[in-house]
DNA sequence: GCCGTTTTCGGCCCGACTGTTTTCAGTCG
């Protein structure tokens, strides 16, 4: 069984921290996290590419050396030079690195002079005073590795962005009471759309001599001030969030904006082109020499580099410098394209609102449909409907459609895939709905293979529409089942069936590397919220944005057509 | 280890903050 892309990627990070500890050439080491990176977001397997012989180096940022031990990953599921590393150096150790403050450097030292390998070591160390002994470290420093211990244990902590958007809207109204609060903006993971946050940074500009700083440090739900400077405050919320602060100045606004959203990645990237035209980027500004020439508009930033405006879903290092350095950025689709919703539930099974709440919350988004999906029989937990409750919800629906303007209710159902990859309901109602929607709700731990056989043969059906969240995972919750998502794409483009992004804050699955994937075989895809509630209509922006971070255009998603154009789509040709 | 319209060798993003120092190293973002 060859090794995933993400499989390798891990084994080059691995790879990558381990040297970082023994001291090896930092670029070596951030060459390969930058592969790993590469590899990440590659739409298509390496072992297909090693297997048809494609030639790796090719690839931005592998070369000639990185190559050769892909290839050997492909074949032997090893890397040799990891092997030899794990044996020189203790993988324990890479444990330590997630304590905040201590890097590289530290673990090795620590390692070193008094063979700490594991965080019990730390802790024991720590609490015997034997730290603060050792060059370069204090009792500062040794403090600071006990209090972050216990954190490290139980690993590092991500929010999903849609939590932390309510904690920003919070914070953000509490700073705006600040006189002098001129623009505030929510930069970092959470200004791209990643799905989950670690932390947030906040950018503000102010008029004047501002108190924002005090009135930062002071908001109810801080739990600790991490740090307290003139430009940077950093406070541990009480649900154990960190959150930054930093004044800019209106003149830099822009260039500070373009930092700290971020991705590293991607800034490397700017800023190494900025060196080649004889430019420096900083947090201030754009400069050559001392002559300032942008800051106050994150656009002029990318401009000054002869580069369209990158938008911030696409700054991960996917290429996205070269295709703006081209002209060959993707258009991308925005939530405005979206003309209807294909998946919601009602109180029929486990939603909250009756199918007219439903059509007019849609309406009110300016939707031109709406799809009524709710469960199947097999999902009992929900009350899924058999085909006697199905039929009554489909008159209640033409009848509601008779009534409706500006707005059109889609008969559908959310049907389950049996293990044995039948649909749930037969084909005789299946035929008298205007869309199916297709999902694995039980029998997650199949293998690979006979998963993903299971919905290749339900696809076989002609009234299978779209597969909904396709991997079935709940971002920290439940990881995705094993299928073969290339093979499952290939097949759905070949027979006409599409695949969901689903914009449920903590699936998002397809997730954004598969949206890239999908984008590189042409599948038809749809949007969806698979709204339980009316007001769960609403969560469409994150699956847009997942399908932004994917590089999709509107052509590819099939809920930005006009109705009479999406009815022949899912009549599957 | 990667990369090249300044280079096949010699570069490789940049600044704030902290702690341990007394001019700087390490870490972080």
């Amino acid at each position: 069984m060859a090794l995933s892309n993400s499989e390798i990627a891990d084994l080059f990070d691995e790879l990558a921290d381990l040297l970082d500890i023994e001291g090896e050439n930092p670029y070596k080491v951030r060459a390969y996290r930058n592969a790993a990176r590469i590899i990440r977001s590659l739409p298509r397997s390496l072992a297909e590419m090693v297997a048809a012989g494609e030639d790796l180096t090719r690839l931005p940022g592998i070369g000639e050396r990185i190559a050769r031990k892909i290839e050997t990953v492909v074949k032997t599921g090893k890397l040799p030079q990891l092997e030899q590393a794990l044996a020189r150096t203790p993988p324990t150790l890479l444990q330590l690195l997630r304590i905040e403050g201590l890097g590289p450097k530290r673990v090795k030292a620590l390692f070193g002079a008094l063979d700490i390998r594991t965080l019990e070591d730390l802790e024991r160390a720590a609490r015997s005073g034997k730290i603060r002994q050792l060059p370069g470290f204090g009792p500062k420093i040794e403090a600071l590795i006990l209090k972050h211990l216990d954190q490290a244990l139980e690993g590092e902590r991500r929010y999903l962005r849609f939590e932390a958007e309510s904690i920003a809207t919070a914070l953000i109204a509490h700073l705006r009471q600040a006189p002098g609060i001129d623009r505030i903006e929510v930069a970092g993971s959470y200004r791209r759309w990643r799905e989950t946050v670690g932390d947030l940074d906040i950018l503000v500009t102010v008029q004047g001599d501002s108190p924002v700083m005090e009135r930062f440090v002071a908001y109810e739900g801080v739990a600790e001030v991490l740090s307290r400077g003139g430009t940077r405050s950093s406070i541990r919320l009480r649900n154990g969030m960190q959150v930054d602060l930093r004044v800019v100045a209106s003149e830099s606004f822009g260039a500070a904006l373009q930092y700290f959203t971020g991705s590293k990645a991607h800034n490397i990237e700017i800023r190494t082109l900025a060196v080649k035209q004889g430019l420096k980027i900083n947090e201030y500004g754009v400069f050559r020499g001392e002559k300032r020439l942008a800051g106050e508009a994150e656009r002029d930033v990318y401009a000054c580099l002869g580069l369209a405006y990158i938008v911030p879903e696409l700054r991960e290092g996917r290429g996205e410098v070269e295709a703006a350095l081209e002209n060959r950025l993707p258009r991308l689709v925005e939530l405005a394209d979206i003309r209807g919703d294909l998946h919601a539930h009602t109180q029929d099974t486990d939603g909250r609102d009756d199918l007219e709440t439903m059509a007019q919350a849609a309406k009110a988004l300016g939707y031109e449909y709406l799809a009524i999906t709710d469960h199947s029989r097999r999902v009992t937990v929900a009350r899924g409907l058999d085909e006697k409750r199905l039929r009554a919800q489909m008159e209640a629906i033409d009848a509601l459609n008779e009534r409706l303007e500006g707005i059109t209710l889609l008969k559908g159902i959310e049907v389950d895939i049996l293990e044995d990859g039948t649909l749930d309901l037969p084909d005789t109602v299946l035929k008298d709905l205007d869309l199916r929607v297709c999902s694995v709700h039980y029998r997650f731990n199949l293998s690979k293979r006979k998963q993903t056989e299971r919905i290749l043969r339900a696809m076989d059906n002609p009234y299978f529409n779209i597969l909904a969240h396709p991997t079935g995972r709940l971002i920290n919750k439940r990881r995705p089942y094993a299928i073969d998502l290339p093979r499952i794409m290939a097949a759905a483009k070949e027979r006409g069936c599409l695949l969901e992004i689903n914009a449920q804050p903590e699936r998002l699955d397809l997730n954004d590397e598969h949206c890239l994937m999908a984008r590189d075989l042409g599948v038809g895809l749809v949007v969806s919220t698979d709204a339980h509630t009316a007001t769960g209509l609403q969560l469409m922006r994150y699956g847009v944005a997942q399908a932004r971070r994917g590089w999709l255009e509107k052509a590819q998603i099939v809920n930005t057509l006009p109705l009479a154009q999406l009815r022949k789509v899912l009549a599957r040709p």
